[in-house]
RNA sequence: GGAGAGGUGGCAGAGUGGUCGAAUGCGCCAGACUCGAAAUCUGGUUUAGUCUCAAUGGCUAACGUGGGUUCGAAUCCCACCCUCUCCGCCA
């Protein structure tokens, strides 16, 4: 949610820089609205204030033994029901500023200006580049032949269990898959200073608001019925662990708050037929390891960065060939002001693909939840927050299998793994 | 699932129809005292919104949420949500 204030003041300057994600803020709009705003609501309050007036002359006179005949006519004047006209006004207020908090929830992020403009993933810039492609003496396999080869990615029984876009993996690969996640927490806990969180995976819908995929995103999300309302799963972790902060006032010195959270990840994929439809590229439910830091908004980008480079990290000591790009004001997500996506170098697709996406949300999730912290005059400020997968584990595993392959169709484990894989070297097919 | 207790400011905790945005204590901030600190004393200290001629200004709202009664509700009534304790069930 954009700042109000900065629309009253910078309605145009904050349109013009809409535009430059394709989105058309409906100025005229706006200001219509708030002009009916302002109308009504100081009518309302006023009205209300006469009531009050009103209650405590009548209390007044009460105590005192006067008669209480003429005080109405005095302050409301006579021939009108006041009542019916506060009530009136109250739900024509209550009307509007539903309307407004629609108006602003339905606005996305204003890009920062360090943000390249551009219309779509064509127009993102490389920041770097990091590793060479290994060149291979055989056919590069992608991971769902190298997988099922192994007898450890079962797509075809996932499918019998559950349905398209979701994996069953087995043996050594799980294991790879649950050493990953946790190599992942560990770098992140004893390197980079987040502290881990568990969280719930089903929220409610107030965090779904907070973190920005409510009200305008719901067909993405997976909901369950629960008692009367509804619960959501999870799309990201960045969810719960940023919904920490929502209606808090942080200590100026505990910022900024660092954490990392290992969770499933649920996502509807609405919009996305037939696209990566092969192996596990985008799933309904997948594993990441998300870092969130809550932080003070003169340290946010600076922040971002750090963050973008904890991300970085893991892939370097898994020793996988990536590049980090910046995007374009017409690719970012709905809330970001900044975003850098890292993206890893997938051999069986000859492509460097998304495993890691690394944002600066500025106060536009902080002031959907009023996460806030006081500033050295002790009034409230909004924090800004950060967040980036560090990383998307299916994918890392992925990038790993594909990576590591070899040409008799074993897998090499990363030296960074092995340890978590029981010092196990090489991945083979089970025995018998 | 059954029985009970409770949700008030940063925290603890009073307040059961009026001048209560809310006692008191703790915490925090400023000042006094002090060489300095502690102790003590004095003052300040919820949040959001809004108006205007922008001030040491006015007004509105908020005591879990939503409704109701009333001239007037933290306080009374109804519904819901949440937390805690005990019993049952359960990974």
């Amino acid at each position: 949610m954009l700042d109000i204030q900065t629309l009253r003041k910078d309605l145009d300057a904050v349109t013009a820089r809409l535009a430059h994600r394709s989105f058309a803020l409906d100025a005229a709009a706006f200001q219509a609205l708030e002009a009916e705003r302002k109308a009504v609501q100081t009518r309302t309050e006023d009205l209300q204030a006469k009531k009050n007036r009103y209650a405590k002359e009548f209390g007044f006179a009460k105590s005192k033994g006067e008669p209480t005949d003429g005080i109405a006519g005095r302050i409301y004047g006579e021939g009108v029901n006041p009542d019916a006209v506060l009530k009136q006004s109250e739900e024509e207020l209550k009307g509007i500023q539903a309307r407004m908090s629609e108006f602003l929830l339905s606005v996305p992020n204003v890009p920062h200006e360090s943000v390249p403009v551009g219309k779509s993933a064509d127009d993102n810039v490389e920041v770097r580049k990091v590793g060479t492609p290994k060149k291979f003496d055989f056919p590069a396999r992608d991971h769902v032949d190298i997988g099922e080869g192994l007898k450890g990615l079962d797509f075809d029984t996932a499918a019998k269990i559950a349905g398209a876009r979701f994996t069953l993996m087995k043996g050594p690969i799980a294991r790879l898959h649950r050493a990953l996640a946790q190599f992942m927490l560990d770098t992140h806990t004893t390197e980079h200073g987040y502290t881990e969180v568990y969280t719930p995976y089903l929220v409610n819908a107030d965090s779904m608001r907070g973190t920005g995929q409510l009200p305008k995103f719901e067909q993405d999300l997976f909901a369950v019925q629960h008692n009367d309302s509804k619960m959501y799963l999870i799309p990201t972790a960045e969810v719960p662990v940023t919904n920490i902060v929502r209606d808090v006032i942080v200590p100026i010195e505990e910022l900024p708050l660092k954490f990392v959270c290992h969770t499933p990840c649920f996502r509807s994929e609405a919009g996305s037929y037939g696209r990566d439809t092969r192996g596990m590229i985008r799933q309904h439910q997948f594993d990441k390891v998300e870092l969130v830091q809550i932080i003070h908004p003169e340290y946010s980008y600076e922040g971002l960065d750090q963050l973008t480079g904890h991300a970085e990290a893991i892939l370097k000591k898994l020793e996988l060939p990536f590049r980090t790009v910046t995007l374009c004001t017409g690719d970012m997500g709905f809330s970001a002001a900044k975003t850098y996506d890292i993206e890893v170098w997938l051999p069986g697709q000859n492509a460097y693909r998304e495993i890691s996406s690394c944002s600066n949300f500025e106060g536009f999730q902080a002031r959907r939840m009023q996460a806030r912290y006081r500033d050295d005059k002790g009034k409230p400020q909004t924090v800004h927050t950060l967040n980036g997968s560090g990383l998307a584990v299916g994918r890392t595993l992925v990038a790993v299998l594909e990576n590591y392959q070899r040409a008799d169709g074993n897998v090499d484990v990363p030296t960074v793994l092995q340890a978590y894989m029981g010092g196990l070297k090489v991945i083979e097919p089970p025995k018998i």
